[in-house]
DNA sequence: GCAGAATGCTTTAGGCTTAATCTATTCAGG
DNA sequence: CCTGAATAGATTAAGCCTAAAGCATTCTGC
C-alpha cells in the first residue's frame, strides 16, 4: 500500500502509439505529460481556494453584511493589539497600499478601527482596533473558525498535516522565485 | 511511526495539567487545537494560491499586456473549438455571468473571440476563438505552462501526486458542502 | 394555444484591486 | 544646513467581480 496511485483514473489511458494519426501529440508526450501535471495541479489548487473563498465570502455577507478583505484586516489587527502601520497591513494582507487605505477608511468610518498618530514619524500612523472593533471581530471570528473547520472536515487529521507540509514547501519555493524576480 | 505528530512543535508543549492557572484554556485544548489547525491550513492554502496567482498575473501583464481573467477565458475557449455559451464560460471560470459579458466584450473588440448566433436558441450564442485569438493564445499558453512548471518545480513528482490527491479530496468535500447550501 | 416559470444574457451599482502618480516627511551625504 | 533619495500614505484611472434587476426568448403544464 505504498503508492495506491491515487489519481490514476484521471488520464483516459491513451495507450501510447495506438493512434498513428495522433503522432504529433505523442511526440512530446513525456515532457507534455510533465507540463500537464503541473498545470492540472495549479488549476486544482486554484479551484479549491476559490471554492472555499466563495463559501466564506457568502457567509460573511449573509451573516455579518461584511466582506472578506474587511474581515482580513480586522483579523490582522486583532493579532497585533498595539496596532499596525499601513504598510505593515499591506504586506500582511498581500495587497497594495492604496487598497488598504480604502478599507481602513471604511472601517474607521464605522468606528471599528482608529488611526493613531505615530509621534516618531509624522508620515505614518498606527491603525488599531477600537473596543467596538474587538467586540465585532470576536463574534465574527468565532463563526468563521467553525466554517473553516467544517469546510476542511473532509480531510483527516493526518491528511491535514500532509497538506500543510506540502503547502509549506510550495510556499517556500514560491517565495524564493518571486523574490528573485521582484527584489523590491 | 504511525503518527509522528507532525505539528507538535507548533504549540508550546503545555504539559496537560501542569498549570492550574491555565485550567480554562486547557479545558478546550483539544477542540481548540483542531480549530487552529484548520485555520492555519486554510491560510496557507490561500497564501500559496495568491503567490502563484500574483506571479502569473505579473508575467501576463509584462509579457503580453493582458490579464488573468482574459487568459482564462481564452484558455476555456481553446479547449472547446466549437465555442461555448456564456453560461458555460461563467460556470467554468467560476465567475458570474455579468462578469463574463464584460470580458467577452473586450476580447471581441480586440477580435480575439467572436459571438456566433445559435440558431436553436435565439437567446444564446456561442463564443469562439478567432484565428487571431488562436494564434495569440498559443503563444501565451506556451509561456504560461513554463511559468507554472517552474513555480511548482519545488515539489517532487511524488509530492505533486500527493498534493493533487489531497486537493481532489478537498475539492470534492467543498463541492458537497457548497452544493448543499446553495442548491442553485 | 397560452399563462407562468425558467433560462440566457445584459445592465447597473457598488466594492475590491492594481499600477502609477502625487504630497509630505524623513534620511543620508556632503 | 541642504539637497537628493527614500519612505509613508493618499489619490486616480482602469479593470475585475458580485448581486440584483431587467429584457427577451424558450419551455411546461394545462
Amino acid at each position: 500500500m505504498l503508492r495506491p496511485t491515487p489519481v490514476a483514473a484521471e488520464r483516459a489511458a491513451p495507450r501510447r502509439g495506438a493512434r498513428d494519426a495522433r503522432a504529433r501529440e505523442d511526440r512530446e508526450s513525456a515532457s507534455r505529460a510533465g507540463e500537464h501535471r503541473a498545470l492540472r495541479l495549479w488549476l486544482r489548487l486554484l479551484t479549491c481556494t476559490q471554492l472555499i473563498e466563495r463559501h466564506v465570502r457568502g457567509r460573511l455577507r449573509e451573516r455579518f453584511a461584511t466582506t472578506l478583505p474587511r474581515f482580513d484586516l480586522l483579523s490582522q489587527l486583532e493579532r497585533h493589539p498595539a496596532g499596525l502601520k499601513m504598510n505593515a497591513l499591506s504586506r500582511r494582507m498581500m495587497v497594495t497600499g492604496g487598497n488598504v487605505t480604502g478599507i481602513v477608511d471604511q472601517l474607521a468610518r464605522e468606528k471599528l478601527v482608529e488611526r493613531l498618530a505615530e509621534p516618531a514619524d509624522r508620515r505614518a500612523f498606527r491603525v488599531r482596533l477600537t473596543r467596538a472593533g474587538e467586540r465585532v471581530f470576536a463574534e465574527m471570528a468565532r463563526e468563521h473558525e467553525a466554517w473553516i473547520v467544517s469546510v476542511l472536515s473532509g480531510l483527516s487529521r493526518r491528511e491535514h498535516a500532509e497538506l500543510l507540509g506540502l503547502l509549506a514547501k510550495l510556499k517556500q519555493h514560491c517565495l524564493e522565485i518571486t523574490e528573485k524576480k521582484e527584489p523590491r
